[in-house]
DNA sequence: TCTGGGGTCCTAGGACCC
DNA sequence: TCTGGGGTCCTAGGACCC
């Protein structure tokens, strides 16, 4: 048995954590930049304002209604996320924390009542953090997601809801109240395809053929078909596997044009690539940036510029690093464009903490055959202290009570 | 005027080899 | 020189997730 615990609007939960004035009040979070509407309280949503939507165009609704708006804030939701994930991990031996604000549990062999042992679960979590959850339980991880779903959408079950205690024609109705594309893993391309086969709800997907979905969808629609049957075939992964690949990248505050104003930016989204880098433990053997203009303006002259090289040594080392980012940065920098946005990427990446010792004798080596090359004179770590310009905007901001000494709340 | 960021996995197709 | 088939490896792009 599979349990999917989520937290409620998380990112809106976490500002009225905070601030108890917010509660039942309606509430936005906005993306980087101010940019998009990426969590909604209830209220808010029942407003209409939809997810992902540009801030923009629902600005008049949010005026009108008298809408909280709050920039995002992830040093916050960050720190209370993993607050949440450790008191869900005393639910049993056996986590995943799937997302920063979801975690499945492996309840197997646990031979408590387990509808009571979740409804304790949500009420720890609540009374610890303040952050509202909601479980959904089914034998297989698909058939816990759609659990979650109800769970969420009918308050009757007090925020747990099992799937497999239902009747068999009422799993099938309950499958013919979701669309295809409700399903996990089931996205709105895929949706499209299926609904040309004449397959519109997740019931028309379950009693279809397995063949004709692996046909339409692959080897990962056989699967998603096999869990809502009930064979399970996704397991809990509880080590956090190593990541594969590091992307740093921001829409720029306002458009820049300049190679110094790029390149400040692109110095600082190194270094915050670097950051995770070493925090992973690893290192990257390639590297590569990305520049481009607004894709939403209606203009001609649209530009994406990129660039990537591979390493003769994995390194971590931001003296290689940054100057080899302004020397791309160089190489592809066309004059005359207003970008919109950037970033840096790393990708093939090994251990670090096992090549430090194997190659570090070579990694000076080479770091020194690099800095003395033709390349020297572009190094320039002054380039941090621009103007700044870039920096994306955040104008609604709550401070960072958790993480940051200066917006600690202090008791009386 | 104003449109996020960071990941993973799968697949198709090209290059190359025997 | 022509012709055939099968296999591996790599990469770019697509689809999905939160």
């Amino acid at each position: 048995m599979f349990a999917l615990i989520d937290c409620n609007n998380f990112y809106a939960s976490c500002e009225r954590v905070f601030n108890p004035k917010l509660e039942g009040q309606p509430i936005v979070v906005l993306s980087n930049n101010d940019g998009c509407i990426i969590a909604r309280s209830n209220e808010a949503k029942a407003y209409g304002i939809s997810m992902g939507v540009p801030y923009f165009k629902v600005k008049k609704t949010i005026i009108d209604k008298s809408i909280i708006v709050r920039s995002s804030n992830y040093a916050l939701y960050g720190d209370m996320s993993s607050r949440v994930m450790k008191i869900i991990s005393e639910y049993s031996p056996s986590q995943e924390i799937y997302s920063i604000d979801e975690s499945f549990l492996n309840l197997s062999g646990i031979k408590i009542n387990l509808h009571l042992h979740m409804h304790n679960l949500r009420n720890k979590v609540k009374k610890c953090t303040g952050i509202p959850v909601s479980i959904g339980l089914g034998n297989t991880k698909v058939k816990a997601k759609i659990a979650n779903k109800i769970a969420k959408k009918y308050h009757s079950f007090g925020g747990v809801f099992n799937i497999d205690d239902l009747a068999h024609n009422r799993y099938c109705k309950l499958l013919q109240s979701l669309e295809v594309s409700d399903v996990w893993g089931i996205g709105r391309k895929s949706g499209i395809k299926l609904n040309k086969s004449s397959i519109q709800t997740a019931f028309d997907f379950y009693k279809s053929d397995i063949g004709i979905i692996e046909t339409i969808m692959g080897v990962n629609g056989a699967r998603i078909h096999k869990e809502m049957h009930g064979y399970s075939c996704m397991e809990i992964e509880e080590v956090m596997s190593a990541k594969k690949q590091i992307v740093s990248s921001r829409s720029f505050g306002v458009d820049l044009s300049s190679y110094d104003e790029i390149n400040e930016a692109l110095t600082i989204l190194a270094r915050r690539a670097i950051t995770k880098l070493n925090k992973e433990n690893q290192m990257t053997e390639s590297l590569g940036i990305f520049i481009y203009t607004n894709p939403f303006r209606k203009q001609i002259n649209q530009k994406t510029l990129s660039k990537s090289i591979g390493l003769l040594q994995p390194t971590s080392n931001e003296e290689i690093i940054i100057p080899l980012i302004s020397i791309m940065l160089r190489e592809i920098y066309e004059v005359g464009h207003n970008f919109y946005k950037g970033g840096v990427f790393m990708s093939n990446l090994t251990n670090g903490l096992y090549q430090e010792d194997l190659f570090l004798e070579q990694k000076n080596i080479q770091k020194n055959a690099v800095l003395d090359s033709k390349y020297k004179k572009f190094i320039k770590f002054g380039s941090e202290l621009g103007s700044q310009k870039w920096l994306p905007k955040s104008n609604f901001r709550s401070n960072r009570y958790t993480t940051n000494w200066n917006e600690l709340i202090i008791a009386n």
